[in-house]
DNA sequence: CTCCACTGGGTACGTTGTACGCGGTTGTGG
DNA sequence: CCACAACCGCGTACAACGTACCCAGTGGAG
């Protein structure tokens, strides 16, 4: 009815004209949520546990949004409040564009049931739009505007698909109330089952030998960044600002001066 | 108690020894789940209906299945098993790799729903297990178990990466019933209430000016594919057999660098 | 002042996953 | 060959979920 006269959350006022003052907010109830999900899972940020958390009865809730699935698409906006592209562009590409992957990573990490909320038709809400203007405005000088979705559809894949993996680790460690040693001793018998069968040579050198899991994903996340960012520079024109010269393909080896400040 | 006895899911066994013959089975069980899950999402595959689905009553699948959420392992497991991989290594790791990611993606566009079941800790269910011994048999013999690890990571990672974005804008487009034409058509006045305002002027540029959304999904996977084999190809000894030069003799076998057990 | 669009929230309903226990079936030890 | 225990399918039941509906109050507009 009066719910399917706006076309998405966004379009509804979150306060009516007249009336008695409300005792809550869209924004009140979304920091709860958030803070509840951030601590015991998206799950676990149910209508009732969020009400109890702000002191409000559960059906409150719905005199400020219209329903669970609206209110998990006001937290997906909230969290992208979080990524800090204030002063965006700066004039060096490659610097605001590390800001803005670690700035994405880190509000993962610290939300990391975002993972579970699929991105689905974009959204648009308000901070999704800052964040689209102020990091699309990075390279919108220096190519297209078609490039520039790519590149940057490339760069949120890239930090997402890197991310993802440790978030999902840390996800279902805490659903299932283990500690990382214990869930490992935990699966050891099927683990060792698997290694003495003989069927799986290379998953028991993964197991054996493999020491990449135990490297610092900071250290992996910044290597592949970097790959990244230098595909991205091989397509930019010379005039783009930067700290780094643009080079062609096929480079690798130890990294160079890092970029300062 | 008796569940707790069990690592996972894999570990449990199928069927006991005794007692009278089951009906049905763990793999019909997950098929039915599967073609539910296809047709209506996810979220539609609940236990009454998978039950109703192939004639049993609700609670016949805990004979099978300790809880959902090991059904949807087994689902998974079972989507795993869908990309081939037969005759890998063929001694053309890109080939190889080419029909990894082609199958991959296939799968994951037949599947939608596998975007919203988060991989968690490895699962390691009999046909993830196969595929990761075929796929990372590919480069076993020129690379250390490390790296491999890494460009596995990073071809999954850009594969799904971008599968993902179409297939959650596809489940999106289900899940509110309305075909994209009428979608779009929805949220006209909001995104035209965004250009309209001037505030967004890349937003607004994405909306009146990119082609890119409307080109094929296809030559964008293939694009970004040959620049991620490319960069395998950049640290892979010239020892590598590929489909670039015709050396139908370079081909080493499944030994590599010493390993032993 | 009166009015009524609004407020917070209690009650209730349909749906979910699943614990429990039932009567029937069947491989196996005596 | 038979009794028994282990298994089968599944009906009933319950807690928790999202949320529709209804109510008694409240406060700005006329």
């Amino acid at each position: 009815m009066t719910d399917a006269e706006y076309v998405n959350i966004w379009m509804r006022p979150e306060r009516p004209a007249r009336g008695p003052k409300p005792a809550y907010s869209r924004a009140q109830i979304t920091e709860a949520a958030v803070r509840i999900a951030d601590a015991e899972g998206l799950e676990a940020a149910t209508m009732r546990r969020i009400a109890a958390e702000i002191g409000a009865g559960a059906m409150s809730l719905y005199r400020y949004v219209p329903s669970r699935d609206n209110l998990i698409e006001l937290m997906a906006d909230r969290l992208m409040g979080e990524i800090d592209v204030t002063d965006m562009p700066s004039g060096d590409w490659r610097a605001d564009l590390t800001r803005y992957a670690d700035g994405l990573r880190a509000m993962w990490l610290r939300h990391p049931w975002i993972a579970t909320v699929q991105r689905s038709l974009p959204s648009f809400g308000p901070n999704q739009l800052l964040l689209i203007e102020r990091l699309m405005g990075v390279l919108d000088a220096f190519v297209s505007i078609d490039e520039n979705l790519g590149f940057v559809a490339m760069l949120n894949g890239y930090v997402e698909g890197t991310v993802r993996e440790e978030v999902s680790s840390a996800e279902e460690l805490r659903r299932s109330g283990l500690s990382e040693p214990e869930w490992m001793a935990r699966s050891h018998p099927y683990v060792d089952q698997l290694v003495k069968s003989g069927k799986y040579p290379i998953f028991t050198k993964i197991v054996t030998e493999a020491r990449r899991p135990h490297l610092s994903r900071e250290d992996q996340f910044r290597h592949g960044l970097k790959h990244v960012l230098d595909y991205i520079a091989t397509a930019l024109p010379p005039t783009a600002g930067s700290a780094m010269p643009a080079s062609r393909e096929g480079r690798e080896g130890q990294d160079g001066p890092a970029q300062g400040s």
